[in-house]
RNA sequence: GCGGCUGUCGCCUAGUGGUUAAGGCACCAGAUUGUGAUUCUGGGUACCGUGGGUUCAAAUCCCAUCAGCCGCCCCA
């Protein structure tokens, strides 16, 4: 039997539920929030990727899904969405007339990894992007967006880290210093760090190698070595957190995977999720809308892997709004005619009324009802049909109630 | 990309060379015709992930392959 591609997973039942679920709050508090949808293609040319990213990044070395077409283009299913976010603003003009810009998004992403749980290959991100503001209150704002989402899922107990990594002209200076701390004892750090410090630099700090952890002890930190308006930044960005009441923590070992970043830089991890604890990231990107032919435009974002938020969703038990669902039972073929004609203006007021259309015994309906989930059966025979009612069983407690014809809507409503 | 582990009904598991692959949950059918979820009775629904190999004999041993899991790298 053919089988799904490995990383790619089918999504129903429980688990769809939950994806619907958030994607219904998404839609609701970036509405609130005053930020619009952008849709961008899964494909893009793979230059726009490696441009963006950073050429040293793992995504870009081997993570990308790239393949030549037809034309022999190169072409990437997008690893992350807001490069193809700003090739959008920048080639349909959308800061032309309508800046700042606060734009949002949801979609499938695609990265090529090894397997493990919380880790697909075709994974969902939701993402907010505030673009052409460069203030600290605008980056708070965006947080403020993302903790209200968080929160209208049931979510407040997640701990946000934050750090600055400045500009490349202040990331180069402290580069230096870091590199030279790093040959004084290099002996000491393992072989990946070695690596990294040629390659990717900030990495060294966040290795798990205990060693390495020891070696870095009295290790020079960037926040000394970003210029006084950077650092003023990152002050009144932590000061404007307090006071919309986000607690934070400030970990200047921190380091995003992506290159484009500049100053502000945060993620939010759970303990909740083994190894692939990483729930959600983002910062502030001012260089990368000029370096993909834009205009000089700053701009802060993040985006929420939303396969790892489900299942601490649903590890959390957190349960969702249950509507009522209903299913109507007529006893016998006539029934069913007549069951038909009742239901259809019911199916116009946005409740969930299922027909049973088999003709099977009342008690098998019952079980479906049971076993499917229903919360309440409507039972319409000879009987209701004379008296001009329908008899409401509560599938939870056993109760049976005798509903008028004409107050069905109205009783609905009030479940 | 590196290292390790797993794969038996829809789900969880027993079975470690020898009859017809066992059990629980679930599911299906029934216990007199309009009442489920509780009870009772009956039912096994699986080419043991796939393909080769070893053997008189393979779910069991070997190889390959696919998928999943765990750690690393890294990330959502």
């Amino acid at each position: 039997m053919t089988q799904s591609v490995k990383g790619m997973r089918d999504l129903w039942g429980t688990e769809l539920r939950h994806f619907q679920f958030v994607e219904r709050m998404c839609y609701q508090i970036m509405g609130a929030h005053g930020y619009q949808e952008i849709r961008t293609p899964i494909v893009e040319s793979t230059d726009l990727f490696s441009r963006s990213m950073g050429s040293t990044t793992d995504i870009i070395n081997k993570e990308m899904y790239t393949f030549k077409d037809r034309s022999d283009r190169s072409l990437t299913l997008r690893p992350e969405n807001t490069a193809s976010v700003v090739r959008a603003i920048i080639q349909n003009k959308l800061l032309e007339g309508n800046d700042p810009l606060h734009l949002f998004y949801i979609g499938p992403m695609f990265r090529y990894e090894r397997m493990q749980s919380g880790r697909y290959r075709q994974f969902w991100q939701i993402g907010a992007e505030s673009i052409g503001v460069a203030s600290p209150e605008s980056e708070v704002e965006n947080l403020v967006l993302l903790f209200d989402f968080l929160g209208s899922l049931g979510l407040t107990d997640l701990s946000l880290s934050i750090n600055s990594v400045g500009f490349p002209d202040e990331r180069a200076s402290f580069y230096t210093a870091f590199k030279s701390f790093f040959k004084d004892r290099e002996a000491s750090f393992c072989p990946d760090c070695h690596r990294r410090i040629v390659d990717n630099p900030l990495r060294v700090l966040d290795c798990k190698v205990a060693s390495c952890q020891t070696a870095l002890t009295g290790h020079p930190e960037i926040l000394n070595f970003l210029s006084s308006e950077s650092r003023s930044h990152h002050e009144k960005f932590q000061k404007c957190l307090h006071g919309s009441n986000i607690s934070f923590s400030t970990n200047p070992k921190m380091v995003r995977g992506l290159d484009y970043y500049t100053r502000t830089t945060f993620e939010v991890i759970s303990p909740d999720l083994g190894a692939q604890c990483a729930l959600l990231g983002g910062g502030r990107y001012d260089r990368l809308i000029q370096d993909l032919g834009g205009p000089a435009t700053p701009a802060f974002g993040w985006a929420l892997g939303l396969d790892r938020l489900v299942s601490l969703l649903i590890k959390k038990n957190i349960s969702l709004p249950s509507k009522p669902r209903i299913l109507l039972i007529p006893l016998g073929e006539s029934m069913l005619e007549y069951a038909l004609q009742l239901v259809r203006p019911l199916w116009t007021t946005g409740h969930s009324i299922e027909l049973e259309t088999r003709g099977v015994a009342l008690k098998k309906s019952l079980a479906t009802a049971n076993r499917k989930g229903h919360s309440h059966a409507f039972i319409l025979g000879e009987g209701e049909k004379a008296k001009n009612i329908i008899t409401v069983k509560f599938l939870m407690t056993g109760e049976q109630e005798e509903w008028p014809l004409g107050e069905i809507t109205s009783r609905l409503t009030k479940l």
